[in-house]
DNA sequence: CGTTTCCTTGACGTGCACGTCAACCAGCCT
DNA sequence: AGGCTGGTTGACGTGCACGTCAAGGAAACG
């Protein structure tokens, strides 16, 4: 059932986008769904990459570089080469995604240490009020 | 020495960004140098904001985003309920934050498998090759 | 003094990621 | 046959984040 395929519908409601984004995303190239007549029909391997697209937008890449990526997760790199080079981009990504994770605990940290520094002074001000 | 006024230039040397990107930054309210006549001198507390701005676009946020964001860090949040609203803000993007560094785990364990799958064929193939 | 250099403010242009609208099938219902 | 629903392809519009001139001020240099 959860691989049945999915008209443009169903995956608008499932993943919360628009049609004009993924007939957007097609013509990009990020996806490639099945055609019964002139209706596209979205099967497993399509709402696979989709998540892997809006993951990646949440991090701000751009779609240039999220098809990139797909094609490392495509496991049909034909030739040798093409393969070596998509391992070189997903080397270079999974640092990318490293130094990413530490600035966010940064980020993460420092924003705590104001939130707290924050709700001191909301307690101060709320103890000053009585 | 570090805290001592730069000149527009020194700043896009120093944060690797065009003079445009700081005067827009500027229109957008999300730096306010001082002037010496009609020269923009940017202090320790731009610097800061900037580092924090830059910070911010790395995780895909808008520059609205990162001004309400902003709100939060400076400390001159004048009246309670302007502070109230700016600790919301704070714990909700904290929590956002936390997600987002779940999710970007996720994606790293993701990758990290693709990776090694793809390294192995290429291993598989230079055996294949003698 | 003129020229060069650095900076300034508009104003318009650009690339990305879609939104919006028009016109047009193709089934299905009655 | 007529109409509705849901999908399709263009073509053009939009918001954001700047880039790219054009025109000019002010300071520094020879």
């Amino acid at each position: 059932m959860t691989d049945a395929p999915m008209t443009i519908r169903e995956m608008c409601a499932a993943f919360d986008v628009t049609p004009r984004t993924l007939r957007f995303y097609e013509t990009k190239e990020l996806l490639t769904p099945e055609r019964v007549g002139q209706r596209r029909l979205y099967g497993k391997r399509d709402r696979a990459r989709l998540t892997l697209i809006l993951r990646g937008k949440r991090f701000g890449l751009s779609l240039e570089d999220i098809r990139q990526l797909l094609d490392l997760y495509a496991r049909d790199s034909v030739n040798e080469a093409q393969m070596r080079r998509a391992c070189e981009l997903g080397r270079a990504r999974l640092a990318q995604m490293q130094a990413q994770r530490a600035e966010l605990d940064e980020a993460i940290a420092d924003l705590t240490t104001e939130l707290a520094w924050g709700e001191g002074q909301l307690a101060r001000l709320a103890r000053a009020a009585e």
